[in-house]
RNA sequence: GCUCCCGUAGUCUAGUCCGGUCAAGGAUUCGGGGCCUUCGACCCCGUAACGCGGGUUCGAAUCCCGCCGGGAGCACCA
């Protein structure tokens, strides 16, 4: 699907749509998330609207922790994939917004204090039974509400629930927590509060407070639509309409964000640009880019499916972008050293295209023979036989070559292209070290043609007939070598 | 189990609201061929789909019913 038929946003008016990203800070965005930046950010620009970053940083659980580190690699994230927010705001710092919201729902009856334990409380819903609390008149659930904020209750020991159905077909739907109490030390302000809203309550205050006009969200959390819209009739107010997206999985990306923090935390990961996390940052550091992301994200377009694409698809987008204006590069993985007998003098330099198809990307000299690398699985799957260095000449491998030897010999045949294999090849003089780093978070090393020494970080490459990888660190003056990152074929 | 959502080729998607122009379009993958001194790019060709069963209708991918399959929610997480 095109980008531009998207369908339009029921309503919307140019220059007047505001729409909202809301992350948890648990970990890095993920390519999953990248669907939540892409479809928000692509309705803003056609609208000219503008766009949130609300972090619902409220207390969370224990499984979920806010980290104060995230809050930067998020909006650091945002930055990369070319979708910044125009405002950015902290749950966190809105606490005190959400006790006079409260207020009103208690005196219009519509939620009372109730202190069963947690699994109690569980069991009645599911049972749709009523705890005794259920039937509190206003006043006393204010005054059991003011001893909440108050301290009387220590966590735990008391929630504030939503007076919902508990005859609704939907167990989820039973009298849902709003508040509760906890007095974990929150990584931005402390100890400040100790009731804490949970995210239905506090999405149907700032879906009304920071004005959003659109909310463009997850199929993950279309009953908490259902909560927001019953919160908002009995308030009397009319909230933005919502729209959703279903799950993407990338079938290479095993996404377990709580794997990744763990992993990261722990240093067996390195940092959240590792390409384990499948995180904006480690795709952009493999050379994957932002338009490559959008257009891949967008072509799902709106649809409720829950869908598994495979990374392919996302790669087929980048190589469009990237291809034309990439140069070639020669490298060898498990390099072996080749020396030529009978190889021409005259042949001890060439001349070669940076692009096959784009004259205008320009030339560069290499060095060649008699002394080359070529990668041990080539000869030992030509053993014997003829092969083309790529763009140079024809020679004859020998017979046979011992498993661990490092020198092999080879006799040189004749320059003419002929219709053989066709390897790539470094010339020995003045190669360069290379360290490539790939997805699955290996390093391979190899050897590179001498005009790597002048590749900088962050330029894209291809290696013939290996793939398209990003610079990470250039060749220092010393032996350490040039490191890169694969990105795709 | 309960609630909601989804079901078009290997994968993703257009079409479904407002039935005929859909003997179903596009992308990607795969297969074949061409071209270029890459296993990349480009060009050409090809394989391949309306989950199943009923019903309504002159006519159904589109409307109705049932079933089957998949997903999400059922947290004092977000």
């Amino acid at each position: 699907m095109a980008v531009g038929e998207l369908p339009p946003l029921p309503n919307a008016e140019m220059g007047k749509v505001v729409l909202r990203l809301a992350p948890f800070p648990s970990g890095a965005l993920h390519i999953g998330n990248a669907r939540m930046l892409y479809l928000n950010d692509e309705y803003r620009r056609r609208y000219k609207g503008r766009l949130l970053l609300v972090f619902d940083d409220t207390i969370g659980s224990e499984e979920k922790r806010v980290d104060v580190e995230l809050f930067d690699v998020i909006l650091h994230d945002l930055e990369i994939a070319g979708t910044p927010p125009d405002e950015v705001f902290y749950k966190s710092d809105r606490i005190p917004h959400f006790y006079p919201w409260a207020r009103r729902v208690i005196e219009l009856g519509g939620a009372y204090v109730c202190i069963c334990p947690a699994e109690v409380l569980r069991e009645n819903r599911r049972a749709g039974r009523a705890c005794p609390e259920r039937a509190q008149d206003p006043p006393t659930t204010l005054d059991l509400w003011e001893k909440m904020l108050g301290g009387t209750f220590g966590p735990g020991e008391a929630v504030l629930r939503l007076r919902t159905d508990l005859a609704d077909p939907d167990p989820a739907f039973r009298d849902r927590v709003l508040f509760r109490i906890s007095d974990v030390e929150h990584p931005r302000v402390g100890q400040k509060y100790r009731v804490w809203p949970l995210l239905e309550f506090s999405w149907a205050v700032d879906d009304i407070e920071l004005g959003p006009t659109h909310v463009i969200r997850g199929k993950d959390l279309v009953m908490e639509d259902r909560m927001e819209q019953h919160i908002w009739k009995l308030l009397g107010i009319h909230g933005p309409p919502f729209l959703h997206w279903g799950m993407l999985r990338v079938k290479e990306a095993a996404i377990h964000k709580s794997k990744a923090y763990r992993e990261v935390k722990s240093g067996e990961y390195d940092g959240w640009a590792d390409p384990r996390t499948w995180s904006i940052d480690s795709l952009e550091r493999r050379g994957i880019q932002p338009e490559a992301l959008r257009r891949f994200t967008l072509s799902f377009g709106l649809s409720l499916a829950d869908i598994e694409v495979p990374a392919e698809t996302l790669y087929a987008e980048n190589r469009q972008i990237i291809d034309p204006t990439t140069p070639r590069r020669a490298f060898v993985a498990d390099p072996v050293r080749v020396d030529v007998t009978g190889y021409p003098d005259d042949r001890r330099t060439v001349e070669l295209a940076n692009h096959p198809d784009r004259t205008e990307l320009g030339k560069r000299i290499v060095t060649a023979g008699p002394s080359f690398y070529l990668p041990r699985e080539e000869i030992v799957r030509h053993i014997g036989g003829e092969i083309r260095l790529k763009d140079l000449a024809n020679i004859r491998l020998p017979a046979e070559i011992a498993s661990e030897a490092t020198i092999v010999r080879a006799e040189f045949l004749d320059l003419p292209n002929r219709r053989i294999p066709r390897i790539q090849w470094v010339g020995a003089e003045g190669a360069v070290d290379v360290d490539m780093l790939d997805p699955e978070g290996q390093h391979a090393t190899g050897i590179g043609e001498a005009a790597l020494r002048d590749a900088a970080p962050r330029d894209i490459l291809q290696f013939e007939r290996v793939g398209f990888v990003r610079v990470e660190a250039s060749h220092m003056a010393g032996n350490a070598p040039v490191r890169v990152c694969f990105g795709h074929r």
